[in-house]
DNA sequence: CCTCTTTTGAGG
DNA sequence: CTCAAAAGAGGA
């Protein structure tokens, strides 16, 4: 152990390490300079090691002398984070109120968080002269296995006049390639092919319109809200934008919600850009090739990064351009942890980079859509707006409200949609049903006394899953057989209450015994390749009615579907949530998306027991302006954001009633100096139990950013100090369930 | 008085 | 977070 004093002109360094604490740790650390801000190093810490990031440099601590304990060694193996990388992580760490350390950490991949060593690369791959001379080649990068390289082959992430080192079985991969139409053509005894260029399809003039005043930006921060209608051909506009950055040798970071979608994108950007290197980054990812694309982002070789909201902390040292697709939707929004908004995170990021960033969405959120609407003051957004199709033979389908009071009924299925599916089963069109409820029956029911089995751990009814005879809660995952008996009183009729997709495709194949359906859930995808299946032979017209979740809602293109029903749109009307509108409305706007996209007419049957809803007036006409004029004057009579902003105290205890307790008692405290806010009680969270963990919360309002930032920063020291270690505590800043 | 469980505090 | 010491709870 080093027992030098700080005083003898040894540098300190000041580490974020991965620990709920608010400040870093110093260390003696002798030989540092000013240049290893930013790299990892391993450190003694208590018993342990540990790795961290050297966030700081100083000439003495505050820390007692005696106590000083000398740095270990410092990586420098790996490329640091770069001054940018690391005042965007100092910028989540204040506005969010977390641990810098936790913030650092989590945002880098696995193996470099624990204080083990870890190996680099092994293979090396060459970019080759015009000639394609190997001894010309000059390495380009490393990848960690050889696995990893034809990984990359046949993602064809490996593009254009690149020749791998020691690739015994490279031959057969890009055998496989060229049947796959990956490539087209394989220079013998060398991994030399060329990747195939997809066409371009011209632009439209609003396209171009919008696309030019992108570019226009590019070199300078500007954020942009670009709105169209579903087929109007935003990703046509990303495109355009993004390879005028990429011309200029820089990289374009985009953002896709959390769906299945990646892959499709992935290979229409991979067609259209295939001299660029690309990687996708999303939690499905191996942790081996997760590292490599983190790598080959932060070197900059590869030029394009796309993935979901993790994603927005890779570290990209030449970035052009920022694209956040579908950027209303909530999974962008982190729920544990560091509850942070990727969307919101990465204009702060777009500031940073000074380079435009593109919000993309049919139905934007109503922040977004604000900022863009008061252009002009302040931190603004531009709107840009595509109002024509991009195949203009694909008409907007027409919405129809099934009213249920009226309806005549079949098991919940009005006579009307019924009629509207057997006309599309004749003329051999597909159809959708859209229920936002998976397994058989949200519920079972005793119909004697009216008994409906709960989850032991969570505030909910099992759901009824037929298929295999069990009871599932949704929230923790809890499963159980299906009781004989009710448990109050002994009845052995229980019966299933309420519908999920299992039923419905159940009661569609007793209605259409001859008709071909398949179930789009959480549980029909679970199997390896489901979901390719699935989709594939949808698109190939194999399956005549579809029935799922909201996993059917995004993105998917089915040519000949020209029916689209909607069955539980109501249930979201009850929602004590403040966005739940806002949420049917986009869900229902994407849904009805899907019909008619491609010369067929579509129609959308929304069954709904509130007919007379405005929502559902809006839905019909399918005009986002006015829905969000009109949500907007509910949410400034209320309050609510945009007109102010949230932060939540959320508060988890196992004991009976001690979150509660410990959140009204972290209300009093917060009271004492809750200048320019106004703090709400301390109530049981909408779902009052889950997996065994009580929940409670207190809402923080304010219309002053500032305000509310300096009052969380007072107050969550405060909670800190008091809260018991039984009980856990987040403050989640613009939560997005309320 | 001993053992097992829970709570608390520190880590540089 | 992780580790371990201290403080409680219960048993013989």
């Amino acid at each position: 152990l080093s027992k030098l004093s700080p005083s003898d002109n040894n540098n300190i360094a000041c580490i974020a390490l991965d620990v709920p604490v608010e400040n870093g740790f110093d260390f003696l650390a002798p030989q540092i300079s000013a240049n290893d801000i930013g790299r990892l190093a391993i450190v003694p810490f208590g018993k342990r090691k540990a790795a961290g990031i050297i966030v700081d440099i100083a000439e003495s601590s505050n820390v007692p002398p005696g106590k000083l304990r000398s740095l270990e060694r410092i990586v420098y193996d790996l490329p640091k984070l770069s001054a940018l990388d690391l005042a965007l992580f100092r910028f989540c760490s204040g506005y969010y109120h977390h641990p810098l350390g936790q913030v650092i950490l989590n945002a880098l991949p696995v193996q470099f968080r624990s204080s083990r060593p870890f190996r680099l690369p092994l293979v090396t791959y060459y970019q080759l002269t015009r000639a394609g001379r190997e001894q010309d080649a000059a390495p380009i990068g490393r990848a960690l296995t050889q696995r990893h390289i034809l990984e990359r082959l046949s993602g064809g992430l490996l593009a254009d006049n690149v020749a791998i080192a020691g690739l015994s079985r490279g031959k057969i991969a890009l055998q496989a390639l060229l049947e796959k139409k990956c490539i087209e053509r394989v220079a013998p005894g060398k991994g030399v092919f060329t990747a195939a260029a997809s066409p371009l399809y011209a632009l439209n003039t609003g396209q171009s319109d919008v696309v030019a005043r992108i570019v226009a930006a590019l070199g300078h921060y500007q954020p942009f809200l670009l709105t169209g209608i579903t087929g109007s051909g935003k990703t046509e506009v990303y495109l355009a934008a993004m390879r005028q950055v990429l011309q200029k040798g820089e990289q374009v970071l985009v953002l896709v919600p959390e769906i299945n979608l990646t892959p499709q994108l992935e290979a229409q950007f991979r067609a259209r850009f295939p001299q660029t290197r690309m990687v996708s980054l999303h939690s499905h990812l191996a942790r081996a090739p997760r590292t490599l694309g983190w790598l080959e982002a932060q070197s900059g070789h590869a030029q394009i990064v796309l993935g979901t909201r993790l994603a927005v902390f890779t570290p990209m040292p030449r970035l052009g351009l920022i694209v956040i697709d579908e950027e209303h939707d909530a999974s962008y929004k982190q729920q544990e942890g560091l509850r942070y908004s990727a969307r919101d995170v990465a204009v702060y990021r777009a500031r940073l980079a000074d380079c435009p960033v593109v919000l993309g969405s049919a139905t934007p959120s109503l922040e977004s859509y604000f900022n863009a609407e008061h252009s002009g003051k302040g931190l603004r957004y531009t709107a840009l707006a595509l109002t024509q199709r991009a195949i203009p033979s694909a008409t907007l389908p027409v919405v129809r409200l099934l009213d249920m009071n009226r309806e005549r009924l079949h098991d919940g299925l009005s006579e009307t949609l019924l009629v509207a599916l057997r006309t599309r089963l004749a003329k051999h069109e597909q159809s959708l049903l859209f229920i936002n409820r998976r397994g058989y029956a949200p519920a079972l029911v005793c119909r004697q006394c009216a008994w409906m089995p709960e989850c032991p751990h969570c505030t909910a009814h099992l759901v009824f899953h037929k298929s295999d005879a069990r009871l599932r809660c949704h929230h923790c995952g809890q499963q159980t057989r299906v009781p004989p008996h009710c448990a109050k009183c002994g009845s052995a009729d229980l019966a299933p209450a309420g519908q999920g997709t299992q039923r419905i495709m159940e009661l569609i194949a007793a209605h259409f015994p001859d008709s071909r359906i398949a179930r789009v859930d959480r549980d029909s995808l679970r199997a390896r390749g489901a979901a390719q299946r699935i989709f594939d032979a949808a698109h190939k017209g194999e399956i005549d009615i579809l029935i799922g979740t909201q996993m059917l809602a995004k993105g998917h293109d089915f040519p000949k579907l020209t029916l689209v029903g909607v069955l539980n749109a109501d249930a979201a009307m009850f929602s004590a949530d403040f966005r739940a509108p806002e949420r049917l409305f986009s869900q229902l706007v994407q849904v009805a998306g899907r019909a008619g996209r491609a010369g067929l007419k579509g129609e959308v049957l929304v069954q709904t027991s509130f007919p007379a809803h405005p929502l559902y007036a809006a839905v019909q006409e399918q005009d986002f302006t006015r829905f969000a004029r009109l949500q907007l004057e509910e949410r400034r009579l209320s309050g609510m954001p945009p007109f102010s902003h949230l932060a939540l105290l959320r508060v988890e205890a196992r004991a009976a009633g001690q979150a509660l307790k410990f959140a009204g008692a972290a209300l009093e405290l917060g009271k004492a100096h809750a200048a320019g806010v106004a703090l709400y009680d301390a109530v049981p969270a909408p779902l009052e139990k889950k997996g065994g963990w009580e929940r409670a919360q207190v809402l923080v309002q304010s219309r002053s950013r500032t305000a509310l930032q300096r009052f969380i920063g007072d107050w969550r020291p405060q909670i800190a100090a008091a809260a018991p270690r039984s009980t856990r505590w987040i403050i989640d800043v613009d939560p997005s369930e309320v």
